[in-house]
DNA sequence: ATTGACTCATTGTCCGACAATATGTCAATA
DNA sequence: TATTGACATATTGTCGGACAATGAGTCAAT
């Protein structure tokens, strides 16, 4: 009879994956900051003693991840994550598991009215500049669909920002790769221009004059406005998002 | 005098990352499907025209980004991004910014209460039978400090995979890493096992009886005991986090 | 039914090579 | 002086070939 003990099932991992870790432990331990530069491949690659084909299979996973790059198209470099890098690969895995359109509002209802009440506490004068350049722009092209579109995630972007919270950043970041795209059907169909700008109004005022509570409600208002309009419009509200805005590249 | 036109910065792109696209576009378009197998490395190569080491490069930015793997540590898989390994790449990046406690508890609070609240409408009779087998054995553990914040991380992933909402779990997924785990520090000064249990209860009650304004409010002072419990313990809400958990291998 | 020996396909890693490109230096020129 | 051109150098992106390790399949022996 067998002895009933169970090993835990061992993985030797790839040299490449190991020398991807060490990287990266150096650079999240600070060790490393931000615009530093590493040395260049071959260097590197002795002095892990492992081959440049193995040390660049490393390198890319980093470079995935955003934490490395290319300063000058020659040496790498020690990089701050980009909100939109990183949430590209959210967005990809949400993509996969067929995220609908409910879901992420859920998480929209969440995190946007979030914004706008810590905006309130935070915004700066350069902040709320922008939020104004951004309404004005916004009642020039109420009728232009596309920009309408673009000027209204901008809005969105700009409130977060104002919040100063990167955690919160990068957590609404697939909103704006696949919540407000997805929206733009929305706009096509119903032309609710003159509603958004109404909001991002109220949103803007309650900002400016530090009514978090006010900042909170509008947007929430806001949000549920954008429920409505996939309902009215028939948009398939319980249906998983596509990528609209796929690959910037053609061959 | 020349003339003032500035023209885009164009950027060509290395073979490896084209290679990467065109695989990822495949993927995301459901060409390809989660558990799909892929032809062998020798096969993709000859297909893009590539040699074996160009496409091993571009196969590792999709390795980061979750979404292919090994199956069976041969033929390479299209995968269902996994919400921890795709959260790894975001909790780096927010190490990286250097975010701080606090703003992290802000997302918990915009984020926690709401899972409780939709909990409720979507916890399904085996969602609420884990969530009562921790609690049990939460009670077995309050005074041991490591498996006390095992329990309580469990506890709050429970409620969150109860909401059967993905996006949600994306969201919240850089909580798992470094808020929980950061509060570990609370735990092992103050011994706060009874007060977590009596508000887990209190959230697991309402789930079971489908009171979603008691699931969110209880959520809620329950974050809020949180970021009391940092701040009575001095243990920098203002500071950023660490990375507690992170290599599992030593070399 | 399990074990062992064997083949085969595929991956992980190594090595060496070369063209393309950025950088730096220096001379020539306007 | 400032720009241009020519040249050497360093580094990356890509290639091609090589080999050991290992997982999967087959088949015989026990």
């Amino acid at each position: 009879m067998s002895v009933n003990h169970n090993f835990t099932k061992l993985t030797r991992q790839p040299a490449y994956r190991a020398v991807s870790e060490k990287i990266r432990q150096v650079i999240l331990s600070g060790e490393l900051q931000a615009g530093d530069m590493l040395p260049t491949e071959l260097e590197l690659a002795e002095q892990f003693g492992v081959t440049r084909s193995t040390l660049r299979e490393a390198i890319r996973l980093l470079e995935e991840s955003g934490i490395i790059g290319r300063a000058d198209r020659k040496r790498l470099v020690v990089t701050l994550p980009q909100t939109a890098a990183v949430g590209r690969s959210v967005s990809s895995a949400m993509l996969m598991h067929r995220v609908t359109f409910k879901e992420l509002w859920q998480v929209a209802m969440g995190l946007e009215p979030l914004a706008g009440k810590l905006a309130c506490a935070s915004a700066t004068d350069e902040d709320k500049q922008r939020l104004a350049d951004n309404l004005q722009h916004t009642e020039t092209v109420l009728d232009d669909h596309a920009r309408l579109l673009e000027a209204e995630i901008d809005f969105h972007n700009l409130v977060a920002s104002a919040t100063h919270n990167y955690a919160l950043l990068q957590a609404r970041a697939p909103l704006n790769d696949l919540f407000y795209p997805a929206w733009g059907a929305v706009i096509r169909a119903l032309s609710p221009g003159q509603r958004i700008l109404v909001a991002h109004r109220r949103v803007y005022g309650a900002i400016c004059n530090n009514q978090p509570r006010e900042a909170e409600r509008w947007m929430e208002k806001h949000m549920i406005d954008f429920r409505r309009g996939i309902e009215m419009g028939n948009l398939g509200f319980d249906q998983p998002v596509t990528s609209a805005a796929n690959t910037s590249d053609q061959n």
